[in-house]
Formats: structure tokens, C-alpha cells, sequence
DNA sequence: AATGATGGCGAGAACGTTCTCACATATGAG
DNA sequence: CTCATATGTGAGAACGTTCTCGCCATCATT
């Protein structure tokens, strides 16, 4: 009936007229009991309203159903998405989610990491802000707590791994616009963690054709390095002034630096956004601009957000599919916790190029 | 150094050479501790990479520092924008956040609220997917588990609660909509749960002013209210063939009903759209029919998203606090989780209207 | 008839903390 | 000198489960 205050296996015990021990076989659903008992402490229970405590229960058999997500922010409609796939298959395998936001500042991440472990999560799922240092991450792994990492790697860190094949998404994006006749194509991408040597030398060797260790790169350099390739296949060459850094991650910041390109005498023909957030920022300074897409200028985003459909034009993108990442990343993460023992995976996912009216043919 | 497996207060203790309970006292930060024996403790603590076990923790002080949260749907910018409010509140007070989405079902919903509460989180956040019954909430309150409501009420059930004034914003909207020289004033509505009567006699009564316990009433549904009065105070009549009824919450049944309304003889010159769910799906009939905003059809939506303003032209719309909301629930969870004893309290938060330019004067 | 396997049950130990004691020792007031 | 008070410590009991035993039936097999 009314369940006053908490009740506990003991009390169901006592009710019930058997031992603490039995009540829990018949709780707990492990182990014999009669159906006569069973019937008796089952209905004891539902008298006294009975709800197991998950704690107790998670601190004798080591496992708690719960699985840590840090993320840059739920706000973000990359991260919502994703968390939206890790959500589905944890809730189809009865797991719990403990969310927390980084703010993609690694401080935070840290605190994020050491909370979630101290609540024992079964298992992380992280995007790492920092793909160089970890030692949080490492210290996880040596710890034997199952890891997964979205969207970016981390040096050094061999673990399973989900991502957008960013290279070549951009590169297919970029390639687009060279068909329809473009020649000079901005890119406004975050590029905020400093490459070895700076963009400037980053872009040398990258249009020298040196080979580059792509795995551990930001997914806005991947992408930047994708803008490359499609250049040097198609045999055009790259104008570093083209490259938009906004220098951290907001719509804002991309917004502020916009301008300066689109209105210098040699601006460029197109402009390609390397995500979310920068396609945001970029949208604003051209309205601001009162820039006609794809009259004055032409665009291709990365990452499909809902707007992109009806705007008009339509916005041709570069679709990741954000929801089956998170769904991959938590299956692998479910894997391991059920101690799967392959070697680290890497998933590279493949990205969309979906064509809608933002692109004008030269 | 190398932190091996997990180390317990035990084994840190043994090798500081103290009992448990200094060694517990130490890490804990609670009783009194000599600076000797605090430096050996700490300085074994760190040696062993110990990290304490917040189960174990929980389990004899019976706070969880864990918040839960039962959302629509995290990949919905509302509850996103909610949550992200709620998450930073809890962190500043050092609590994590499990959440999980209830798709607006209510077996889903009584399925994550029993999670949560067996997880024993110290209280909860819930957006109600029914209005009426809700057994599982008021066992919650009966149990003592604080409780916090957002975005709508439950009738009976006497708990603290946060929610924009949406008869208010809409009145607000609808009256900018008159104010423009607008009669025929389409509204775009879920409205997916039935009112006593059903919609035509919810209408009557509300064209009527007969009085009607808006309280508990969806969300959707105050705002048709809001919509009605906007009509009653400029002394407009309300024509029922303009109360467009989604039935579900998606874009593609907004999608799918709006097309009737816009091609009817006697179509409306502006729409009103209740949600950023209905804007969407909204903006996309419109796109297809091809119509143009303002010059053929005026909007204002409700709920301010991203992409309105730099939308062209920009989207007027009623703004809605989310992330003040999500702030303002959690801030209120956290008062009664501390204890704080007031009666139930009901915040509603004003909305923003923001003209820009999707709205012609006639 | 003796043996072993199997179902069913309870006592009590674990899990890793915090908390309540009891018991020191030191300090200061009367 | 005695008593109260504050500071420091350790033993051991909680918290609510699951798990490991050991015990006792029952039943089939030698």
C-alpha cells in the first residue's frame, strides 16, 4: 500500500517469515527458492513497498550499471545527439548515465573523470580536450576501467576509439565546390590547440605532401588537412590566407573573423565551415554582410544541424551521423565492460555530403 | 606512483601505520587529526593512487550527491539548453547528474524515475509526461525524495515547479500579431493530450471566459489559451478552423498539418507556431509551399533557436529562459535537499519577446 | 543400505566507507 | 589537586546488499 519510509531486504525478510538470505535469492533473482517462498517475500515486498538499494548492491558486486559520459557540452547539438545515441543503448541494456560537461577545457575534464570514478561508473565515454597530455586518461587504463573515446584521440592512448572520418569528409566537401568551378574557397575552422610549429608551418607541410601523423590531430586540423588533400588533387594551390582560424570554440569568435575575408579584395569565391558551431558564427557575419548565399558567395558546412534543411537556400553539408556514433561508442563500451578482450578499435565513420542549394556552379 | 588496482582506506591506512578510522578521518576531512599522522596518511594516499569509493560513502551517510533527471529528450534544444542550466548548478555544488529521457512516454518515464530513485539519487528533476496521474511521483513525495517539476504541473501533487508563464508570452505574441494589423491568426499547437471534451469544447469555454484551472494544463494548451485571450482582450473573434493541432511531438506532424491551413480559401496572415518543435516543422511547410516570410506570411515562434537570428529574414519570437530554468530547478532541488522546509513553491518565468523581422505590418 | 547429487534454506562474512564509542593525553580553571 | 574541556586515537558497529558456506532434506543410483 502506502510505502512510508524505505524498506529493506531484512524488513521484507522479517515479513515474509524467512532469512535475509532467501528474501534476497527471491529479490535479487539469483540462486533456488521454492515458489512458496518466492510468493511470500514477493508479496511482503510489494506490502512494504520494497526498492532495492542499487548502492549496497553495486558495492559487493563491484558493478553499478552506470556508465560516465564527459562531454564538451550538452548544449552543443553534436554532443546532445551523440549523448542521445549513448542514452538509447544504455537504456536497452538497463545502464544508467552519469553526464558531466568539460567545457573542452581539460581542468574540467579531470574533475569530470575523477567524479564519475569515484562513483565507480562501470565504463567512460570521454572527448578529450587535450589529445597530447592525459594522464587522467592513462591513469584510468592502468586502473582496468573500460574507456571509450569520441570524436578525438588522445597520443599515445590505445583504446577504442569513434570518429568522423574527417579527412575525407572535408576532402569530398571541398572537392565539391572545386567541381563546380570554385577556385578560391575559405575555410573558417576553430584551430585552437596550437600545432607543432603553428599553422603557418602546419599548412607548408601539409601542401608539401609531408606525410603527417593524422590520428592524433584536432578534428578542426583533420579537417583543415582534408581542405589540403582536395586542393592538391585537384591540382590548385592553397592560399594560407584562406584560412579562417577563429581561435576557440564559439559562433562568436568564428563570427569576428569572418569579415575580414569576405571583404578583402581577393575574397574567396566560397567558403567551406569545418563544424556546428563555426557554420553558426559564419551564418551570422554574412547576414551582418548582407552577403546572398549562394549568389555572392557559396558554402558548404560541416555537420548537419535542423536548420540546414529549410533555410533557404538549403545548406549543403557534410552529415556525420552524430546519433550512431554515440550508439557505437556506448556498444563498445558495453563490449568491454563485458570483458570483450579484442585489441583497441578505431571506427571511422563515414560522413554524408548532402547536396542542397548553397552551392552556385562558376 | 603507479596507481595498480583499487586501493581502499584500509590499505592506505596500514601503510601509514594508523587505524582506519584516522586514515577515514583524514581523507574524509571530518573529526579531529594531528598534522603528523594527516602528512603520513595523505602522503600514503597518494602513493597507493587511492581514490575513495563514493558507493561506500553514500551507502552509510545515505547522500548520493547525485541529482537525476527525467527529460523529453536531450536531443531537443530545450532540454538541452534545461539541462545544461541544471548541470551547472550541480557541479558548482559539487553534485553529478544522471539523466535520462523519457520521450514524453509515461512508461518510460516511471521506468527512469524507478531507476533513479533505486540509484538514490538525492532528489529529483522531472518533466511530467502526463498531467493527471502520476503515481510514481507522488510515491516519490511520499518516500520523502525531493522532487522538483520543469515545464509542466501534475495536478494533486504539491511540489516545487518551474515553467514560463506560456498564457502570458503567448498573449504577449498574439497581441504583437494584432498589433501588426493581423485578423486571421493561425496557431501551430501539439496539443497532443486530450482536454475533457476534447479540443472544440476546450475553445468553446475558453472563448466563452468561462474560467478554466490553467495550472495543470499542457504546456501547448496554455498557450492556445494565451492565444485565445490575445483575441478576447482586442475584442477579435477566435476562428476554430485556425487552431492547428499536431497530435504528436515531432516537426513532421507539424510538417504534415500545416499545408491545409495555408491553402485554404480563407487562409490565415500570420501564424502563431508553440513550440520549437512546431517552428520547425512549420518552417519546413513553408519552404515546400514556397511561401515567403513576411511578404506572404508572418510568424512568430516560440521558444528563440539558434538558428532564428540569422534566419532571413529573422525569426520574431517569444524567448523562453531555458538555461535560467534548468539553474533555477536545480538551485530549488538543492534548497530541499539541504532541508529548507518551505511549502511547495511554483516559479514562473516571464518570456522575452524578440522582433526581428518575420512579422509585416498590414 | 549406503552413496552421491540436487534443491532449498539460513548464518554470517564480505564490500569500503562513516560513525559511535571508549579511552587516552594535554590544558586550564577552580 | 581535582575537575572539566578540548584534542587525538583506535576498535568495532553500522549501511543494505550479495556471496560463501554449511546444513538438511529428498531422490535416484549403485
Amino acid at each position: 500500500m502506502a510505502p512510508k519510509s524505505k524498506a529493506t531486504i531484512a524488513d521484507v525478510a522479517r515479513a515474509a517469515g524467512v532469512s535475509t538470505a532467501t528474501a534476497g535469492r527471491v529479490l535479487g533473482g539469483y540462486g533456488y527458492t521454492s515458489e512458496e517462498k518466492k510468493e511470500q517475500v514477493l508479496k511482503a515486498a510489494q506490502n512494504l513497498g520494497y526498492r532495492p538499494n542499487a548502492l549496497a548492491r553495486s558495492l559487493i558486486t563491484g558493478k553499478t550499471r552506470t556508465l560516465g559520459v564527459v562531454a564538451g557540452d550538452i548544449q552543443n547539438p553534436f554532443y546532445a545527439s551523440v549523448l542521445r545515441g549513448v542514452s538509447n543503448v544504455a537504456e536497452a541494456n538497463g545502464f544508467g548515465l552519469l553526464i558531466t560537461n568539460s567545457d573542452e577545457a581539460q581542468p574540467k575534464e579531470v574533475h569530470s573523470v575523477e567524479l564519475l570514478a569515484q562513483k565507480q561508473v562501470d565504463g567512460l565515454i570521454v572527448t578529450p580536450s587535450d589529445t597530447r597530455r592525459a594522464r587522467h586518461l592513462h591513469s584510468l587504463r592502468a586502473m582496468g576501467v573500460p574507456l571509450v573515446l569520441i570524436d578525438r584521440a588522445v597520443a599515445g592512448l590505445m583504446v577504442d576509439r569513434v570518429a568522423t572520418d574527417n579527412i575525407a569528409a572535408a576532402e569530398q566537401a571541398v572537392r565539391h565546390l572545386i567541381a563546380a568551378g570554385h577556385r578560391r574557397i575559405g575555410i573558417v575552422a576553430e584551430l585552437v590547440d596550437e600545432e607543432r610549429g603553428g599553422l603557418d608551418a602546419f599548412l607548408a607541410r601539409a601542401v608539401a605532401g609531408d606525410p603527417i601523423e593524422s590520428e592524433t590531430l584536432y578534428p578542426s586540423w583533420q579537417r583543415l588537412l582534408g581542405y589540403i588533400r582536395a586542393h592538391r588533387i585537384e591540382g590548385l594551390p592553397v592560399d594560407p590566407r584562406l584560412t579562417l582560424r577563429a581561435g576557440s570554440y564559439s559562433a562568436l569568435a568564428a563570427q569576428a573573423v569572418v569579415p575580414q575575408l569576405i571583404t578583402a579584395p581577393d575574397a574567396p569565391t566560397a567558403l567551406f565551415t569545418t563544424d556546428g558551431t563555426m557554420s553558426e558564427g559564419t551564418m551570422r557575419a554574412l547576414v551582418e554582410l548582407k552577403r546572398s548565399i549562394p549568389q555572392d558567395l557559396s558554402i558548404i558546412c560541416f555537420d548537419d544541424l535542423d536548420w540546414m534543411s529549410f533555410h533557404r537556400p538549403g545548406i549543403t553539408t557534410v552529415a556525420q551521423p552524430r546519433l550512431a556514433m554515440g550508439e557505437a561508442a556506448a556498444r563498445m563500451l558495453l563490449e568491454r565492460i563485458r570483458g570483450e578482450d579484442y585489441p583497441p578499435r578505431t571506427v571511422l565513420m563515414p560522413a554524408e555530403l548532402i547536396e542542397r542549394g548553397s552551392v552556385a556552379r562558376l
